[in-house]
DNA sequence: GTAACATAC
């Protein structure tokens, strides 16, 4: 609080009124503090002049938060700024802002919300917050970073000072310094605590929600607690900020806050700047979108002026398909006429290095003064929100992407190709506006997108598995997960799957009240069943090796397979393959990955001329076929992990014993995720999950030698047929034991799956008479 | 006998 003992030290009162810096000593203990109620500046600068204060700081002199004056670089950048579409209506932001509690925004893309509001709300309330924070939240972490950069410098701050940000594995902020953070929706983690109401007004004076409309599941559930504590904390702000026309859906949610009369929260709509897109349809329905498009994209290289090409597709396979047919059709076509093309893949898993591609150049001309050349970029959704490619001007639009859907009867969560939305189709038709006028070819018919798009993509918390989600609410102290305010409710039996999940593993009692071991289960970024193999794994003396499954199991697929070498990628696989199960697997790659690093490092400081990268031996991952960005992520993730179970003094611990090493953990594993089981139904692969009746088969990257009777899996997968991934071996005896209300016998439908268990038990009994017979003999011979 | 749409803690 040093900040705040003399007048001198804070900023603001630095450069203001005499009277002014009377009212903040008083605010120092030393008086009357306006009926303890509300800071004591508050009284004195109304909120409904803000606006001006924060205009008269900006065009001023000297900057209010460093006590500096402003460099020449701010006030180039600010002329900047004042250029943008919200600059121009910051009049009206206050005037709305000032007077209501929370305010919906539409800025369409240009419009400079992200970086200009949050802003706008810093100098509005730089005297009145007293230590208070700013928050602005987003969907994606390059996002939150490059904003709050971007941000620093347009304040003439020092980034990680005033302005930071704070994501996963990285805090940018400096507590008592930082008074704007940008950070992930996920992180609103940091707000989660029993009484998040209290912390979050005593903390945050306005809470800033960006990219509302891509309808997150941490953005829905935030907005949902949010309007909880608005309705409890009048002092608390809230700003939604949207990029869709859909405002009015976020007006009549928060329009509640204030009152139930169905009185809208008001609007404040800024323009975008982007130029404007003709859009062209088929005549008719396409009926091989993947051969369309191609055809499309060779006619715009034929026949259309310069400018590159942005091609929509659904994942890897297709898009590597898809550009290599492209390549091989533009070679035919004449180079006297037709222009050299640069052909681009776009998705998630491709290294940092081989997306940084999008940014190249189209290609010149292949003579002086011939055809120009063009680039084309074929990409996932990545491309439609995430990364944004300057100079497209043609956009190809199939109308289709993979979106998750889940099933609650079965609780599988898989990916499927879908129509895409209209709010989605719109938004892949800007990409082609954004430096200059552009076109847009959406490859089906104008009457299927008026009649058959659904108006916005369904929100993902309708499409998810909730048990994580239900356990945080719970946590919360959310008791009502039926009735909580949803914008969006789940089904029903979602909730009521994520319930029974969780009382199943006891992170729930049987009223629905959180046990110690749900309260810790709920602070480990995990879904439940991880975390409680987790929790337990000490229990079984091998919490370091289920540390490692577990961070193995958060991050992507750690083992390579390049389509001409997958001989000599399953032939690498297999040697670092343990036959009980895939875990086992996955720990065995890791510990070898570690012991890589470690011969690695002796290595590197002798060979300091080579370029080495910080994942690692290059050579060693190449040779086994692994991939090292997410054996690096795992690292970091396992620290993470590590982190939390010491908070809760949870026993790190290997077990010395060679013979039951092995068996310890999958019992482990067992106590987690003892409803994801299979039993194998007749002689060929073919596994009935249990309770769930799934017919599946084990996957064919599934490391086993044999086909054990029961197996525990990690996923479940829907391609050409129900397959189940990363599959370990398990002992029926176990499920009895770890999982008795589950593996109730009664419950289970007539079948070999239970009588198998009902042979279990009959043994277990006999075993059990046997052991009561064996202590009375001993104890008979004892006597004698 | 085979796949990872994106994002996040």
């Amino acid at each position: 609080m040093a900040k705040m003992d003399g007048a001198s030290d804070n900023p603001y009162l630095a450069h203001m009124a005499p009277h002014m810096r009377g009212a903040s000593s008083n605010s120092n203990g030393t008086g009357k503090t306006n009926g303890g109620k509300s800071h004591p500046l508050e009284g004195i600068i109304p909120r409904k002049v803000r606006g001006e204060q924060a205009r008269k700081l900006l065009d001023g002199d000297v900057n209010p938060f460093t006590n500096k004056p402003y460099s020449t670089q701010f006030k180039k950048i600010l002329e900047a700024r004042k250029k943008l579409p919200v600059y121009a209506q910051m009049d009206e932001f206050f005037q709305l802002f000032n007077n209501n509690q929370c305010v919906v925004m539409v800025g369409e893309t240009g419009s400079g919300k992200t970086t200009q509001i949050p802003q706008f709300v810093a100098y509005s309330d730089l005297p009145h917050t007293k230590g208070k924070l700013i928050a602005c939240t987003q969907p994606r972490r390059v996002a939150a970073m490059s904003v709050a950069k971007r941000v620093a410098d347009e304040m003439d701050v020092q980034l990680g000072k005033e302005v930071g940000y704070s994501i996963r594995f990285e805090d940018m902020t400096e507590p008592g310094t930082t008074f704007l953070k940008y950070m992930t929706d996920g992180t609103p983690h940091t707000f989660r605590s029993p009484n998040l109401a209290l912390m979050l007004a005593q903390r945050y004076s306005t809470i800033i929600l960006d990219e509302a409309h891509e309808r997150t599941l941490s953005t829905d559930i935030l907005m949902g607690l949010l309007k909880e504590i608005a309705k409890k904390r009048k002092d608390l702000k809230i700003i939604v900020m949207s990029a869709t026309l859909d405002a009015l859906k976020f007006q009549r949610y928060f329009g509640t806050v204030l009152s139930d009369d169905g009185k809208l929260a008001p609007l404040l709509k800024v323009p975008g700047r982007t130029f404007p897109v003709e859009t062209f349809y088929t005549q008719e329905p396409e009926p091989d979108y993947v051969e369309a498009s191609i055809r499309t994209v060779l006619m715009i290289h034929q026949a259309e002026d310069p400018g590159d090409i942005l091609l929509f597709l659904t994942g890897e396979e297709e898009i590597e398909d898809a550009c290599r047919k492209i390549k091989l059709e533009a070679d035919d076509l004449d180079p006297s006429t037709v222009g050299p093309l640069l052909v681009i893949p776009l998705y998630s898993s491709l290294p940092p290095a081989q997306q940084q591609r999008i940014f190249q150049p189209a290609p010149s001309p292949r003579t002086t003064g011939g055809p120009q050349g063009r680039k084309i970029v074929v990409s996932t959704n990545i491309a439609e929100t995430s990364l944004t490619i300057d100079g497209i001007v043609y956009v190809v639009d199939p109308g289709f992407s993979k979106q998750k859907v889940y099933n609650p009867r079965i609780r599988v969560e898989s990916l499927l190709v879908s129509p895409i939305s209209k709010a989605s189709a719109q938004q892949r038709a800007g990409r082609a506006g954004r430096t200059r006028p552009g076109k847009c070819f959406r490859l089906y018919t104008e009457k299927d997108f008026i009649s058959q798009l659904e108006e916005q993509t369904h929100p993902e918390i309708l499409r998810s598995n909730l048990a994580n989600t239900v356990l945080q609410l719970v946590k919360l102290g959310v008791t009502d997960l039926v009735h909580f305010d949803y914008m969006d409710a789940p089904a029903p039996e979602s909730i009521m799957r994520a319930l029974e999940m969780l009382n199943y593993l006891t992170c729930l009692d049987d009223e629905g009240n959180l046990t110690p071991l749900g309260g810790m289960a709920a602070e480990f970024p995990l879904d439940p069943q991880l975390s409680k193999m987790l929790i337990v794994s000490p229990e079984f003396k091998c919490s370091n090796e289920i540390l490692t499954i577990a961070a193995m199991l958060s991050v992507p697929n750690v083992y390579t397979r390049p389509p001409n070498m997958r001989k000599e990628a399953d032939a690498a696989k297999a040697l670092l393959a343990v036959p009980d199960g895939d875990h086992l697997s996955l720990l065995n790659v890791y510990n070898n990955y570690m012991q890589s690093m470690s011969l690695f490092q002796g290595r590197k400081q002798r060979i300091v001329t080579l370029a080495y990268s910080d994942e690692g031996d290059k050579n060693w991952l190449w040779n086994n076929f692994l991939n090292g960005r997410a054996l690096a992520q795992a690292q970091n993730v396992r620290t993470q992990l590590q982190r939390t179970m010491e908070r809760f003094d949870l026993e790190l611990i290997s077990s010395t014993d060679q013979r039951t090493f092995y068996v310890n953990i999958r019992k482990a594993l067992t106590c987690g995720f003892f409803m994801q089981v299979a039993h194998k139904e007749g002689e060929k692969n073919n596994y009935l999950t249990v309770k769930d009746n799934q017919v599946v088969a084990l996957h064919p990257s599934c490391g086993l030698d044999t086909q054990p009777e029961w197996v525990l899996f990690n996923e479940f997968v829907l391609t050409t047929r129900s397959y189940i991934r990363t599959v370990t071996e398990i002992r029926p005896e176990w499920l009895l034991e770890f999982a008795p209300t589950y593996y109730d016998v009664k419950t289970f439908p007539d079948g070999e799956t239970k009588r198998s268990l009902l042979r279990i038990l009959q043994k277990r009994q006999g075993r059990a008479m046997a052991s009561v017979e064996n202590g009375r003999e001993k104890k008979r011979r004892r006597q004698q």
